[in-house]
DNA sequence: TATGAATGAGCGTTCATTCAT
DNA sequence: TATGAATGAACGCTCATTCAT
């Protein structure tokens, strides 16, 4: 019986997925409306505010499963031999990051939650990439002096730096990939 | 007749910024509201978007200037002459930007600006950070392999690193300033 | 300037009245919808809430409006020179307060008030009705015994309890009239 | 098994009334939740429903327990030989009735019923109310020119309007016992 | 410049009630 | 009977921003 009723949850919360989906790749993310997702859902009002806080718990959602289908690309690649293939490996997430200024503004403000219960998508996201990327590390011939944990940790900054100064105009005529791999570079292989 | 104008527009324009120091010391930067703001000043509404292009702008020179003093502060007192006195230098900086998320983010969405001709307080106070870090740095005996441009622009990113722990439930637990000096010290004196 | 500005908020409310009455003459109070009451009189849904407090206030206005024209209507009349003339005289407000179950409920509610600073269209009418009652019943030549105002407040429990009966079940059968000319001829004449 | 299933009914129906009385007791009638209540019983929604008609029959059934309460107490008194007596002897059911806004509301919108059929707990009081007071009445020496059923219905209508004026702003200065007491002076003991 | 009423689009909420299981 | 997810139709509200005066 319970598990009867789990189905039907789990089913509603896929059909406002999907057609939050459905919405974003239409509009993108900033003009998700959640009047459309009910409408193309095909569920009731009510029931939105059932399955989720509030919109922004949506997008924590939606951004958050984005994201991580993107860690899973990146883990299914081959670790990256060089710095320069590991700022490739992270540009379709970056690109994705940098997609429009909202989906960004989001990230920022899901990346740290206000308390360990409320952990979010995004949030988890943020470790898994974090842990990956000292996976890589681990195995990389580069710095020794700082454990892999700090350089992932110096690795995301740099990746939010590079993000930022896409929306900046005073940098945003440089290229995010090469502007990272000089970050990476500097990081990670200082005195090279 | 022009300067009694001025003088005028300005006085009705240091009345807004009194009123809304004001309400900030009360409420705080994020339950700041113009309709507060106008009130205390004693002046409609209107007026208030006459000075100020929208209430963003109000928080850019607020915040902004709030920055620059603590960077006045900051070239006031002696060049650092360790990596943890420099992480101990921007500490009070570091401290208000993490006073509240909401200021973190106005931080953050203003640090790069829409248009060069638009570059606004918060953005200015960017500049002056990194020309302030860069400054030290090039008398520093740190890294030779990387310009202190890029070095400062790399404590910029370890420094929003730092802030943004803050907030994050994960790690809030660790020390805002030791975290910030570890950063420093892996970026700026690798392999020491 | 003052009196200007007063003038198109005096006309935006009123837009809004004419806008509820409208609704209300096609289909009742209980259908009228804030909704739609904006989008017959042109104005935006803030703009209501900036006039009324909540839907609940505008009914006070316009059942308290409707309320007084009756009562105009009754001391535009002679002065009643029998019970019957009186009970009469009542009627047209008694059909109009039972001419809706949630009609009624409004004025049961607003009836008495909160605080004296929230005396509302509705409850004034009470106050007005007992008034004009008690002018009614100073001249004329029923109970000696006990002061007329106290005689209009049982005139007006009476009324109330009249219309309660259209609502009740048991009682529907009788007519409104007669039952009310029989408590008003128990009540200011007794022993008669 | 008849018996036993209605044995499982009974209980859970007693489970219902049990939870709705503490949710009262804690927080009176008007924040009465049913989601609360069958929180507190441990049964699902749908089996309220399946023993209230809606959450209005729940509050017919509690709040007319609760005046019935209060009639076997006025019907256990010595019968009441003056008026002040009656009035004192009704304070109580006067008392809770007034106790919130909203159980007055309810009672009044359940004192007529709908329809024959469904006089409910709280219709069922105000005949049995009547009732009392007419066998009182009948005993007593007051007015002989009209029967005691109207003179009971006489009263009903001022202890309502007694009532009344407790949650009226421009009389609730008044004592809700002396003003019955003058009420129901006036009313049966008129020239008196 | 100054005024302040009006705007407006959408979010969040409510919560008794229903209905398929 | 019992379950509890889903319903649904407004309402209330927000509050920065605009614009006619």
């Amino acid at each position: 019986m319970a598990r009867a009723i789990q189905q039907r949850t789990l089913k509603t919360r896929a059909k406002l997925l999907d057609a939050a989906n459905a919405v974003i790749a239409e509009n993108g993310y900033e003009a998700l409306r959640v009047e459309e997702v009910v409408l193309r859902a095909g569920v009731a009002k009510g029931t939105f505010f059932a399955h989720f806080k509030d919109k922004d718990a949506l997008m924590d959602q939606l951004i958050g499963a984005e994201i991580d289908r993107h860690l899973d690309l990146i883990e299914a690649q081959d670790v990256p031999k060089t710095i320069n293939e590991m700022a490739a490996a992270f540009m379709p997430l970056v690109t994705f990051m940098s997609c429009e200024r909202y989906v960004f503004d989001v990230i920022l403000r899901h990346s740290g939650a206000a308390a360990n219960a409320e952990v979010g998508p995004i949030a988890m996201t943020f470790g898994r990439q974090a842990e990956v990327t000292a996976a890589w590390l681990a195995d990389m011939p580069f710095r020794k002096d700082i454990s892999p944990d700090l350089q992932a940790e110096g690795v995301q900054a740099f990746v939010v730096q590079a993000i930022s100064l896409v929306f900046c105009a005073l940098h945003n005529a440089v290229d995010p990939k090469e502007r990272l791999a000089t970050y990476l570079r500097a990081w990670l292989a200082p005195n090279a």
